[in-house]
RNA sequence: GGAGGGAUGGCAGAGCGGCCGAAUGCGAGGCUCUUGAAAAGCCUUGGGAGCGCAAGCUCCCCGUGGGUUCAAAUCCCACUCCCUCCGCCA
């Protein structure tokens, strides 16, 4: 959540920075209130407060000092004192609780850097690697849906007889290549990047940490009976992994990554991009990510991308980075890029990646925070993370890139070794 | 799933319902002494909210949330987590 003192420090700048993110003033001017009102009952209520504790105090003192009589008095004055700070306890707890939730709705600052915009349409390409529309040929302008169904590597049939559409069941090589492309990109990041294998079902409070509680609950999937959510990505228990607790800077940048299935209900997304692999409920994804301090923050971000982009690179697929608007960045985020990859089969441009900055918003919720190395008070993270590999969208796009005329998909050296030696996919196999 | 035990500051570990935001030890930082180091001695050392230009003042936090009480780290209840034993299992 964003700083409750900007909203006291500047409320016109927060209200025009949250513009930009298309929030009503309304909304802001709310929060502010709440705050407002929040400071002055909990003012009262503590001085009430100090009262009582004197006065027990002073019942204390005159029972010692035998004086019955007086203790007496001064209870019955403490008792009443009491009541009124009980009433108003529980006018602020009221008000805490609104200011709370307020704060939780209101989505992050977007990054002066971040572009103006409203819409996807206004998100600017910031670069285009490897792209050649004249380079294609008709054997790879064939969506990966019909390769898959062809060389018996993809069965969305019977992904959906088991789990219901949008689940998708990958077969004998199609398989082997889902868990190659997740390894090759662990491998490729290990370097710096500490694996975490992290359990895929979490508490409420992990999820409202990350951005997804309370606004988006229906995108996520809900296990009622013991009241755990799957998570829709490694982000979710990645950032609260350190939650509530003060790292030491020198421990700055923290660098994690984590493989993991993802499990998204896509419930506002009801028919668009539902065939084949473009959009689905549960698929494997490497992600990595960063806790840092804010002055690390800008190069941190380059560095993930760059890490993202590495690995598309690699794979040779045709990419191009695009930056996000303003208006079109995600609750969140304070900047964003996407990594698109070129699929022939399908002619789109699939987002594979978002590397997105949060600065301390999540940090804020998570409250991950850590200790500067030349004193001072302790400070808020920055965190940051971006998809290494998201598996459908990557697959799809390898298996139309590197089709061959014969039908048969020939995938680039890099991947033979995680492909027991065989990176090329004919039908029979 | 059943039966027990536990949760206190960076760590360890005390804590009759009032004098406890908390003894003590360790660790860490600063200073004194020393050519330097060690040793010794002295001092400091949690987080958060509010008011204030500031010095400072007030309040909250002893796993979390409720309750009892004039007063709760201390008593009661619920929950969470950890440990031990039994059962079950990969």
């Amino acid at each position: 959540m964003i700083d409750v003192r900007l909203l006291r420090a500047d409320l016109e700048a927060t209200k025009a920075a949250l513009a930009r993110k298309k929030v009503s003033p309304d909304e802001v001017e709310r929060a502010a209130h709440l705050d407002a009102r929040r400071r002055q009952l909990t003012a009262q209520a503590d001085q009430l407060r100090a009262r009582v504790k004197a006065l027990s105090r002073q019942v204390g003192e005159a029972r010692r000092a035998g004086e019955d009589a007086t203790a007496e008095a001064l209870s019955e004055e403490s008792k009443r004192a009491g009541a009124e700070l009980a009433t108003l306890e529980q006018e602020a707890g009221a008000v805490e609780a609104q200011l709370r939730d307020a704060l939780l709705r209101l989505p992050n600052l977007p990054a002066e850097e971040a572009p103006d915009g409203g819409s996807e349409e206004d998100n600017v390409v910031v670069r285009t690697v490897g792209y050649d529309p004249g380079r294609y040929g008709p054997h790879q302008r064939v969506p990966h849906w019909d390769i898959g169904a062809q060389l018996r590597i993809l069965d969305l049939e019977r992904g959906a007889k088991i789990a219901g559409s949008m689940f998708p069941l990958f077969r004998a090589q199609g398989a082997t290549l889902a868990r190659a492309l997740c390894q090759l990109a662990l491998d490729r990041n290990a370097d710096a990047y500490t694996e975490v294998r992290p359990p895929t079902l979490v508490r409420s409070s992990v999820l409202e940490a990350t951005g997804q509680l309370p606004k988006f609950a229906d995108d996520a999937y809900h296990i009622e009976r013991d009241d755990l959510w799957a998570i829709p990505t490694a982000e979710v228990p990645l950032t609260s992994m350190r939650a509530g607790e003060i790292l030491a800077e020198e421990e700055l940048p923290l660098r994690l990554m984590a493989y993991s299935p993802c499990y998204r209900r896509e419930a506002g997304a009801a028919g668009r991009d539902t065939r084949g692999l473009l959009r689905v409920h549960e698929f494997d994804k490497v992600e990595i990510l960063a806790l840092c301090t804010r002055a690390q923050a800008t190069s941190v971000h380059q560095e993930i991308l760059g890490r993202a982009e590495a690995v598309i690179a690699e794979l040779g697929l045709a990419y191009r980075v695009v930056e996000i608007c303003a208006g079109d960045l995600g609750q969140s985020h304070a900047r964003s890029f996407d990594i698109e990859v070129y699929s022939p089969g399908c002619d789109m441009w699939l987002e594979v990646s978002s590397v997105s900055w949060f600065s301390d918003y999540q940090a804020r919720r998570a409250s991950l925070r850590y200790r500067p190395t030349e004193g001072g008070a302790v400070r808020f993270c920055d965190t940051l993370n971006g998809s290494a590999l998201a598996v459908p969208r990557v697959w799809a796009a390898l298996v139309e890139t590197y089709r061959q005329p014969d039908g048969s998909v020939a995938l680039p050296e890099c991947l033979g070794p995680y492909m027991r030696g065989n990176p090329s996919i004919r039908s029979g196999s």
